[in-house]
DNA sequence: TAGTGGTCTAGACCACCCG
DNA sequence: GGGTGGTCTAGACCACTAT
Protein backbone atom coordinates (compact mmCIF):
# COMPACT_ATOMS: atom_id res chain seq x y z
CA UNK A 1 0.00 0.00 0.00
CA UNK A 2 2.78 2.38 1.04
CA UNK A 3 3.45 3.76 -2.06
CA UNK A 4 6.26 6.17 -1.20
CA UNK A 5 7.50 6.98 -4.60
CA UNK A 6 10.58 8.73 -4.70
CA UNK A 7 13.07 9.41 -1.88
CA UNK A 8 11.76 12.14 0.47
CA UNK A 9 14.09 14.62 1.54
CA UNK A 10 13.48 15.23 5.42
CA UNK A 11 11.44 18.06 5.04
CA UNK A 12 9.41 15.70 3.75
CA UNK A 13 9.65 13.17 6.57
CA UNK A 14 9.07 16.14 8.99
CA UNK A 15 5.61 16.81 7.35
CA UNK A 16 4.54 13.50 6.95
CA UNK A 17 5.43 12.07 10.53
CA UNK A 18 3.90 15.67 12.29
CA UNK A 19 0.90 14.56 10.21
CA UNK A 20 0.54 11.58 11.53
CA UNK A 21 1.05 12.67 15.04
CA UNK A 22 -1.68 15.14 14.82
CA UNK A 23 -4.19 12.88 13.23
CA UNK A 24 -2.96 10.32 16.20
CA UNK A 25 -2.08 7.34 13.60
CA UNK A 26 0.89 7.48 16.45
CA UNK A 27 -0.86 8.80 19.72
CA UNK A 28 0.68 10.72 22.49
CA UNK A 29 2.70 8.35 24.43
CA UNK A 30 2.92 5.71 21.44
CA UNK A 31 6.42 4.86 19.93
CA UNK A 32 7.51 5.27 16.76
CA UNK A 33 9.54 2.48 14.49
CA UNK A 34 12.56 2.92 14.36
CA UNK A 35 14.81 4.72 12.78
CA UNK A 36 16.14 2.06 10.32
CA UNK A 37 12.32 0.93 9.97
CA UNK A 38 11.43 4.41 8.80
CA UNK A 39 14.06 4.69 6.38
CA UNK A 40 12.93 1.70 5.09
CA UNK A 41 9.42 2.65 4.69
CA UNK A 42 10.36 6.02 2.77
CA UNK A 43 13.09 4.86 1.15
CA UNK A 44 15.32 7.04 3.22
CA UNK A 45 18.45 6.62 5.00
CA UNK A 46 18.77 6.89 8.85
CA UNK A 47 20.87 10.04 8.49
CA UNK A 48 17.99 11.77 6.98
CA UNK A 49 15.26 10.57 8.76
CA UNK A 50 16.80 11.08 11.83
CA UNK A 51 17.97 15.01 10.95
CA UNK A 52 13.67 15.02 10.53
CA UNK A 53 13.08 12.96 13.94
CA UNK A 54 15.74 15.16 15.96
CA UNK A 55 14.30 18.66 14.69
CA UNK A 56 10.67 17.64 15.76
CA UNK A 57 12.01 16.70 19.30
CA UNK A 58 13.83 20.19 19.58
CA UNK A 59 10.46 21.71 18.34
CA UNK A 60 8.62 19.86 21.18
CA UNK A 61 6.64 17.26 19.52
CA UNK A 62 8.63 14.27 20.00
CA UNK A 63 11.05 12.64 22.96
CA UNK A 64 13.82 10.72 22.13
CA UNK A 65 16.18 8.17 24.31
CA UNK A 66 18.58 6.20 23.35
CA UNK A 67 17.62 2.24 23.60
CA UNK A 68 13.46 3.81 24.39
CA UNK A 69 12.74 4.83 21.27
CA UNK A 70 11.09 7.89 20.09
CA UNK A 71 7.66 8.63 21.61
CA UNK A 72 5.18 10.67 20.96
CA UNK A 73 5.17 13.74 23.84
CA UNK A 74 1.18 13.67 25.11
CA UNK A 75 1.55 17.35 26.32
CA UNK A 76 3.21 19.08 23.41
CA UNK A 77 5.89 21.18 25.00
CA UNK A 78 5.37 23.69 22.18
CA UNK A 79 8.03 26.35 22.70
CA UNK A 80 7.21 29.49 21.60
CA UNK A 81 10.41 32.05 20.23
CA UNK A 82 10.99 35.43 20.60
CA UNK A 83 13.46 37.62 18.76
CA UNK A 84 15.48 40.03 21.07
CA UNK A 85 15.35 43.04 18.66
CA UNK A 86 17.43 46.52 19.02
CA UNK A 87 14.23 48.87 19.22
CA UNK A 88 15.46 50.41 16.57
CA UNK A 89 15.14 47.21 14.62
CA UNK A 90 11.29 46.81 16.23
CA UNK A 91 10.50 50.40 15.20
CA UNK A 92 11.58 50.53 11.65
CA UNK A 93 10.01 46.93 10.79
CA UNK A 94 6.94 48.01 11.96
CA UNK A 95 6.90 50.69 9.20
CA UNK A 96 7.60 53.82 11.40
CA UNK A 97 9.87 56.34 11.87
CA UNK A 98 12.71 55.97 14.57
CA UNK A 99 13.98 58.83 16.51
CA UNK A 100 16.21 58.11 19.91
CA UNK A 101 16.71 60.53 22.87
CA UNK A 102 18.84 60.97 25.89
CA UNK A 103 17.34 62.32 28.82
CA UNK A 104 19.47 61.92 31.72
CA UNK A 105 23.36 60.43 32.12
CA UNK A 106 25.13 60.20 35.37
CA UNK A 107 27.73 57.93 37.28
CA UNK A 108 25.87 56.65 40.46
CA UNK A 109 26.79 54.07 43.22
CA UNK A 110 25.12 51.05 42.61
CA UNK A 111 22.04 50.62 44.44
CA UNK A 112 21.83 47.25 46.62
CA UNK A 113 19.54 45.78 44.51
CA UNK A 114 21.29 46.45 41.39
CA UNK A 115 24.50 44.79 42.88
CA UNK A 116 22.72 41.86 44.19
CA UNK A 117 21.36 41.22 40.78
CA UNK A 118 24.72 41.57 39.28
CA UNK A 119 26.70 40.56 41.79
CA UNK A 120 29.29 43.20 41.64
CA UNK A 121 31.07 44.73 45.05
CA UNK A 122 28.47 46.96 46.69
CA UNK A 123 28.19 50.88 46.22
CA UNK A 124 30.06 50.06 42.60
CA UNK A 125 30.00 53.18 40.56
CA UNK A 126 28.04 52.65 37.48
CA UNK A 127 26.42 54.62 34.55
CA UNK A 128 23.07 55.65 34.80
CA UNK A 129 21.15 56.41 31.83
CA UNK A 130 17.50 57.28 31.18
CA UNK A 131 16.66 57.48 27.40
CA UNK A 132 13.23 57.82 24.56
CA UNK A 133 12.71 55.93 22.35
CA UNK A 134 9.82 57.22 19.42
CA UNK A 135 8.43 55.81 16.97
CA UNK A 136 6.98 58.36 14.34
CA UNK A 137 7.64 60.73 16.90
CA UNK A 138 5.18 59.34 19.36
CA UNK A 139 6.92 57.89 22.61
CA UNK A 140 7.39 54.14 22.42
CA UNK A 141 9.34 53.07 25.07
CA UNK A 142 11.09 54.65 27.95
CA UNK A 143 14.39 53.01 29.13
CA UNK A 144 16.32 52.87 32.31
CA UNK A 145 20.04 51.44 32.07
CA UNK A 146 22.90 50.88 34.28
CA UNK A 147 25.91 50.06 33.05
CA UNK A 148 29.08 48.54 34.51
CA UNK A 149 31.85 51.06 33.60
CA UNK A 150 34.62 48.19 35.11
CA UNK A 151 33.27 45.99 32.52
CA UNK A 152 33.02 48.40 29.68
CA UNK A 153 35.23 50.93 30.20
CA UNK A 154 34.97 52.66 26.96
CA UNK A 155 31.34 53.42 28.59
CA UNK A 156 32.31 56.56 30.26
CA UNK A 157 33.51 58.35 26.80
CA UNK A 158 30.62 56.58 24.75
CA UNK A 159 28.36 59.67 23.25
CA UNK A 160 24.84 58.29 24.30
CA UNK A 161 23.35 61.92 23.10
CA UNK A 162 23.85 60.35 19.75
CA UNK A 163 23.05 56.33 20.01
CA UNK A 164 21.28 54.18 21.85
CA UNK A 165 23.13 52.42 25.23
CA UNK A 166 21.58 49.21 23.46
CA UNK A 167 23.11 49.80 19.84
CA UNK A 168 25.77 51.37 21.40
CA UNK A 169 26.52 47.93 23.66
CA UNK A 170 25.65 45.31 20.80
CA UNK A 171 28.25 46.96 18.72
CA UNK A 172 30.98 47.57 21.33
CA UNK A 173 31.02 44.24 22.82
CA UNK A 174 29.43 40.93 23.18
CA UNK A 175 27.77 39.05 25.67
CA UNK A 176 27.38 35.42 26.67
CA UNK A 177 24.28 35.58 29.23
CA UNK A 178 21.06 37.07 29.19
CA UNK A 179 18.07 36.65 31.57
CA UNK A 180 15.23 38.54 30.34
CA UNK A 181 11.56 38.93 31.78
CA UNK A 182 8.20 39.99 31.46
CA UNK A 183 6.11 41.95 34.04
CA UNK A 184 3.33 44.18 33.70
CA UNK A 185 4.15 47.61 35.84
CA UNK A 186 1.88 50.57 36.73
CA UNK A 187 3.44 53.89 35.49
CA UNK A 188 4.05 56.34 38.03
CA UNK A 189 4.31 60.02 37.18
CA UNK A 190 7.69 60.24 35.72
CA UNK A 191 6.95 56.99 33.45
CA UNK A 192 3.86 58.68 32.77
CA UNK A 193 4.91 61.59 31.42
CA UNK A 194 7.35 60.19 29.66
CA UNK A 195 5.03 57.96 27.49
CA UNK A 196 2.30 59.74 27.28
CA UNK A 197 0.27 57.82 29.70
CA UNK A 198 -1.64 58.86 32.96
CA UNK A 199 -0.57 57.53 36.17
CA UNK A 200 -1.12 54.67 37.51
CA UNK A 201 -1.73 53.36 33.43
CA UNK A 202 -0.64 49.34 32.82
CA UNK A 203 2.25 49.47 31.34
CA UNK A 204 4.24 45.85 29.89
CA UNK A 205 8.15 46.19 30.64
CA UNK A 206 10.96 44.13 29.75
CA UNK A 207 14.01 43.56 31.97
CA UNK A 208 16.98 42.25 30.24
CA UNK A 209 20.78 41.53 32.17
CA UNK A 210 23.60 41.06 30.37
CA UNK A 211 27.62 39.46 31.31
CA UNK A 212 29.86 38.82 29.59
CA UNK A 213 31.03 35.59 30.80
CA UNK A 214 31.24 36.11 34.63
CA UNK A 215 31.36 39.55 34.38
CA UNK A 216 28.04 41.68 34.96
CA UNK A 217 27.96 44.19 31.92
CA UNK A 218 24.63 45.82 32.14
CA UNK A 219 20.84 45.82 33.22
CA UNK A 220 18.36 47.22 31.50
CA UNK A 221 14.43 48.04 32.22
CA UNK A 222 12.28 49.11 29.03
CA UNK A 223 8.77 50.28 29.53
CA UNK A 224 6.76 50.40 26.44
CA UNK A 225 4.10 52.91 25.79
CA UNK A 226 0.50 51.81 26.72
CA UNK A 227 -1.51 49.33 24.38
CA UNK A 228 2.11 47.58 23.80
CA UNK A 229 1.34 43.74 22.75
CA UNK A 230 4.49 41.15 22.29
CA UNK A 231 2.78 38.56 19.66
CA UNK A 232 4.52 35.73 18.20
CA UNK A 233 2.85 32.66 16.36
CA UNK A 234 4.10 29.19 15.59
CA UNK B 1 50.75 26.99 15.03
CA UNK B 2 46.77 25.91 14.88
CA UNK B 3 47.44 22.17 16.85
CA UNK B 4 44.01 20.56 15.94
CA UNK B 5 44.66 17.35 17.61
CA UNK B 6 42.17 14.92 17.39
CA UNK B 7 39.19 15.33 15.23
CA UNK B 8 36.48 17.24 16.80
CA UNK B 9 32.81 17.18 17.03
CA UNK B 10 30.39 19.16 15.93
CA UNK B 11 29.92 20.63 19.43
CA UNK B 12 33.91 21.06 19.65
CA UNK B 13 33.37 23.39 16.71
CA UNK B 14 30.64 25.18 17.54
CA UNK B 15 32.34 25.70 20.57
CA UNK B 16 35.60 27.08 18.67
CA UNK B 17 33.82 29.80 17.06
CA UNK B 18 31.48 30.91 18.69
CA UNK B 19 34.41 31.83 21.11
CA UNK B 20 36.18 33.36 17.96
CA UNK B 21 33.03 35.33 17.19
CA UNK B 22 32.62 37.30 20.75
CA UNK B 23 36.78 37.34 20.95
CA UNK B 24 36.21 39.37 17.51
CA UNK B 25 38.71 37.29 15.95
CA UNK B 26 35.64 37.21 13.79
CA UNK B 27 34.43 40.65 13.88
CA UNK B 28 30.85 41.51 13.11
CA UNK B 29 29.81 41.26 9.59
CA UNK B 30 32.75 39.51 8.45
CA UNK B 31 33.25 36.73 6.50
CA UNK B 32 33.65 32.95 7.91
CA UNK B 33 36.04 30.60 5.87
CA UNK B 34 34.47 28.48 3.70
CA UNK B 35 33.09 25.12 5.02
CA UNK B 36 35.49 22.97 3.34
CA UNK B 37 38.47 25.39 4.63
CA UNK B 38 36.77 24.85 7.91
CA UNK B 39 36.67 21.33 7.98
CA UNK B 40 40.51 21.39 6.46
CA UNK B 41 41.34 23.28 9.90
CA UNK B 42 39.59 21.37 12.27
CA UNK B 43 40.56 18.07 10.39
CA UNK B 44 36.94 17.18 10.06
CA UNK B 45 34.74 16.85 7.16
CA UNK B 46 32.11 19.45 5.72
CA UNK B 47 29.23 17.40 7.19
CA UNK B 48 30.05 18.27 10.42
CA UNK B 49 31.47 21.85 10.19
CA UNK B 50 27.87 22.04 8.04
CA UNK B 51 26.43 21.17 11.08
CA UNK B 52 27.74 23.55 13.36
CA UNK B 53 27.61 26.31 11.56
CA UNK B 54 23.85 25.76 10.62
CA UNK B 55 23.28 25.30 14.64
CA UNK B 56 25.02 28.94 15.10
CA UNK B 57 23.09 30.39 12.43
CA UNK B 58 19.36 29.06 13.97
CA UNK B 59 20.80 30.61 17.25
CA UNK B 60 21.03 33.96 15.87
CA UNK B 61 25.16 34.52 15.37
CA UNK B 62 25.25 33.98 11.90
CA UNK B 63 23.80 34.09 8.33
CA UNK B 64 24.25 31.92 5.74
CA UNK B 65 23.65 32.24 1.88
CA UNK B 66 24.75 29.98 -1.12
CA UNK B 67 28.09 31.47 -2.87
CA UNK B 68 28.11 34.67 -0.42
CA UNK B 69 29.36 32.43 2.39
CA UNK B 70 28.77 32.44 6.04
CA UNK B 71 28.95 35.76 7.83
CA UNK B 72 28.79 37.27 11.37
CA UNK B 73 25.56 39.06 12.57
CA UNK B 74 26.64 42.47 14.20
CA UNK B 75 23.68 43.00 15.92
CA UNK B 76 23.07 39.57 16.99
CA UNK B 77 19.65 38.82 16.87
CA UNK B 78 19.56 36.65 19.50
CA UNK B 79 16.25 34.43 20.49
CA UNK B 80 14.27 34.07 23.41
CA UNK B 81 12.67 31.20 24.27
CA UNK B 82 9.45 30.34 26.33
CA UNK B 83 7.64 27.10 27.35
CA UNK B 84 4.26 27.36 26.87
CA UNK B 85 3.51 25.17 29.58
CA UNK B 86 -0.12 24.14 31.38
CA UNK B 87 -0.71 26.42 34.15
CA UNK B 88 -0.91 23.11 36.04
CA UNK B 89 2.90 22.25 35.12
CA UNK B 90 3.76 25.76 35.50
CA UNK B 91 2.60 25.69 39.20
CA UNK B 92 3.72 22.19 40.25
CA UNK B 93 7.05 22.75 38.79
CA UNK B 94 7.22 25.80 41.42
CA UNK B 95 6.89 23.73 43.81
CA UNK B 96 3.15 24.18 44.52
CA UNK B 97 -0.15 22.73 45.16
CA UNK B 98 -2.41 23.18 42.51
CA UNK B 99 -6.14 23.50 42.18
CA UNK B 100 -8.00 24.15 39.69
CA UNK B 101 -12.02 25.48 39.69
CA UNK B 102 -15.00 26.68 37.39
CA UNK B 103 -16.44 29.40 37.58
CA UNK B 104 -19.09 29.68 34.49
CA UNK B 105 -19.80 28.00 31.45
CA UNK B 106 -22.65 29.04 28.69
CA UNK B 107 -23.18 29.05 25.57
CA UNK B 108 -23.19 32.32 24.10
CA UNK B 109 -23.04 33.41 20.50
CA UNK B 110 -19.92 33.97 19.93
CA UNK B 111 -19.41 38.41 20.09
CA UNK B 112 -18.10 40.12 16.69
CA UNK B 113 -14.42 40.70 17.92
CA UNK B 114 -13.99 36.56 18.32
CA UNK B 115 -15.54 35.55 15.40
CA UNK B 116 -13.04 38.38 13.25
CA UNK B 117 -10.16 36.93 15.27
CA UNK B 118 -11.27 33.23 14.39
CA UNK B 119 -12.63 33.65 11.29
CA UNK B 120 -15.90 31.97 11.98
CA UNK B 121 -19.56 32.83 11.40
CA UNK B 122 -20.72 35.98 13.07
CA UNK B 123 -23.20 35.01 15.99
CA UNK B 124 -21.82 31.64 15.92
CA UNK B 125 -21.84 30.01 19.03
CA UNK B 126 -19.49 29.33 21.11
CA UNK B 127 -18.76 27.88 25.13
CA UNK B 128 -17.98 30.56 27.23
CA UNK B 129 -15.51 29.90 30.31
CA UNK B 130 -14.61 30.87 33.31
CA UNK B 131 -12.36 29.39 35.46
CA UNK B 132 -9.65 29.84 38.32
CA UNK B 133 -6.11 28.11 38.95
CA UNK B 134 -4.72 28.29 42.50
CA UNK B 135 -1.52 27.60 43.82
CA UNK B 136 -1.22 26.79 47.16
CA UNK B 137 -4.67 28.34 47.60
CA UNK B 138 -3.80 31.57 46.37
CA UNK B 139 -5.10 32.98 43.41
CA UNK B 140 -2.81 31.91 40.30
CA UNK B 141 -4.78 32.48 37.06
CA UNK B 142 -7.83 33.68 35.93
CA UNK B 143 -8.99 32.13 32.94
CA UNK B 144 -11.14 33.34 30.31
CA UNK B 145 -11.89 31.02 27.46
CA UNK B 146 -13.67 30.49 24.25
CA UNK B 147 -14.16 27.41 22.54
CA UNK B 148 -15.38 26.81 18.94
CA UNK B 149 -18.13 23.85 19.48
CA UNK B 150 -18.37 23.33 15.70
CA UNK B 151 -14.67 22.45 15.64
CA UNK B 152 -14.43 20.45 18.61
CA UNK B 153 -18.16 18.96 19.49
CA UNK B 154 -16.74 16.87 22.26
CA UNK B 155 -16.38 19.69 24.35
CA UNK B 156 -20.06 20.25 24.66
CA UNK B 157 -20.01 17.02 27.06
CA UNK B 158 -16.64 17.69 28.22
CA UNK B 159 -17.14 18.56 32.63
CA UNK B 160 -15.36 21.66 32.83
CA UNK B 161 -15.91 21.08 36.30
CA UNK B 162 -13.36 18.38 37.32
CA UNK B 163 -10.56 19.32 34.54
CA UNK B 164 -9.05 22.61 33.13
CA UNK B 165 -10.34 23.49 29.36
CA UNK B 166 -6.56 24.02 28.15
CA UNK B 167 -5.41 20.55 29.86
CA UNK B 168 -8.65 18.90 28.42
CA UNK B 169 -7.75 19.87 25.12
CA UNK B 170 -4.52 19.42 24.96
CA UNK B 171 -5.27 15.71 25.31
CA UNK B 172 -8.88 15.84 23.70
CA UNK B 173 -7.31 17.15 19.88
CA UNK B 174 -3.53 18.39 18.68
CA UNK B 175 -3.77 22.22 17.41
CA UNK B 176 -1.45 23.01 14.39
CA UNK B 177 -1.03 26.89 14.82
CA UNK B 178 -0.94 28.69 17.61
CA UNK B 179 -0.61 32.78 18.74
CA UNK B 180 0.53 34.35 21.22
CA UNK B 181 0.46 37.24 22.43
CA UNK B 182 1.74 39.20 25.71
CA UNK B 183 0.08 42.83 27.36
CA UNK B 184 -0.05 44.50 30.62
CA UNK B 185 -3.93 44.96 31.42
CA UNK B 186 -5.47 46.93 34.20
CA UNK B 187 -7.60 44.72 36.93
CA UNK B 188 -10.86 45.52 36.67
CA UNK B 189 -13.86 45.07 39.41
CA UNK B 190 -14.32 41.36 38.50
CA UNK B 191 -10.48 39.99 37.77
CA UNK B 192 -9.57 41.85 40.88
CA UNK B 193 -11.98 40.26 42.72
CA UNK B 194 -10.76 36.64 41.50
CA UNK B 195 -7.42 37.37 41.86
CA UNK B 196 -7.51 38.92 45.36
CA UNK B 197 -5.81 41.97 43.53
CA UNK B 198 -7.43 45.56 43.53
CA UNK B 199 -9.47 47.20 40.84
CA UNK B 200 -6.85 49.25 38.56
CA UNK B 201 -3.92 47.17 39.27
CA UNK B 202 -1.59 46.12 36.23
CA UNK B 203 -2.21 42.52 35.26
CA UNK B 204 0.48 40.53 33.12
CA UNK B 205 -2.04 38.72 30.53
CA UNK B 206 -1.41 36.15 27.73
CA UNK B 207 -3.61 35.53 25.16
CA UNK B 208 -3.51 32.31 22.98
CA UNK B 209 -5.56 31.56 19.69
CA UNK B 210 -5.20 27.80 18.32
CA UNK B 211 -6.45 26.71 15.12
CA UNK B 212 -6.14 22.90 13.51
CA UNK B 213 -5.57 23.57 10.42
CA UNK B 214 -7.80 26.11 8.92
CA UNK B 215 -10.22 25.34 11.42
CA UNK B 216 -10.55 27.77 14.77
CA UNK B 217 -10.70 25.98 17.66
CA UNK B 218 -10.35 28.39 20.55
CA UNK B 219 -9.23 31.81 22.35
CA UNK B 220 -7.84 32.59 25.64
CA UNK B 221 -7.13 34.78 28.00
CA UNK B 222 -4.92 34.30 30.76
CA UNK B 223 -4.60 36.79 33.42
CA UNK B 224 -1.86 36.63 35.85
CA UNK B 225 -2.31 37.31 39.81
CA UNK B 226 -0.07 41.06 40.52
CA UNK B 227 3.61 40.34 40.41
CA UNK B 228 3.71 37.56 38.12
CA UNK B 229 6.85 37.98 36.28
CA UNK B 230 7.94 35.70 33.28
CA UNK B 231 11.46 35.43 33.11
CA UNK B 232 13.91 33.32 30.55
CA UNK B 233 17.89 33.06 30.24
CA UNK B 234 20.20 32.05 27.61
C1' DT C 1 29.38 30.72 -14.63
C1' DA C 2 31.74 29.52 -10.68
C1' DG C 3 31.69 29.07 -5.80
C1' DT C 4 29.13 28.47 -1.83
C1' DG C 5 25.96 26.26 1.23
C1' DG C 6 21.98 22.52 1.30
C1' DT C 7 21.16 18.00 1.38
C1' DC C 8 21.33 12.99 0.57
C1' DT C 9 23.65 8.36 0.66
C1' DA C 10 26.03 4.39 2.57
C1' DG C 11 28.47 2.84 5.98
C1' DA C 12 30.57 2.79 10.48
C1' DC C 13 31.50 3.09 15.51
C1' DC C 14 29.93 4.38 19.85
C1' DA C 15 27.11 5.62 24.20
C1' DC C 16 23.39 4.84 26.52
C1' DC C 17 20.17 2.28 28.93
C1' DC C 18 16.12 -1.06 29.20
C1' DG C 19 15.21 -5.67 30.18
C1' DG D 1 23.47 -8.02 26.05
C1' DG D 2 21.45 -6.01 22.53
C1' DG D 3 18.70 -2.48 20.39
C1' DT D 4 18.23 2.30 20.00
C1' DG D 5 19.61 6.89 18.97
C1' DG D 6 24.00 10.09 18.47
C1' DT D 7 27.43 11.19 15.62
C1' DC D 8 31.21 11.05 12.24
C1' DT D 9 33.21 10.06 7.55
C1' DA D 10 33.68 10.29 2.57
C1' DG D 11 31.69 11.32 -1.33
C1' DA D 12 28.24 13.08 -4.37
C1' DC D 13 24.80 16.02 -6.66
C1' DC D 14 22.13 20.05 -6.52
C1' DA D 15 20.27 25.02 -5.80
C1' DC D 16 21.10 29.32 -5.26
C1' DT D 17 23.24 33.70 -6.21
C1' DA D 18 27.06 37.03 -6.45
C1' DT D 19 29.90 38.65 -9.90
Amino acid sequence: MATTRENMSFRDIKRVVLERIQKRVWAPDSLLPSEVELAEEFSSTRTTVNRALRELAEEGYLERKRKAGTRVLNAPLRKAQFNIPQVRNEIIEAGNDYRYALVTSQMIAAPSWLSAKLGTAPEQYVLYLECMHFADNAPFQYEVRWIVTDSVPTAAEADFATIGPGEWLAQELPFTDLEVSFTATQADQRIADFLDAREGDPIFSTQRTTWLRTQPVTHARLYFAPGYKMTTRL
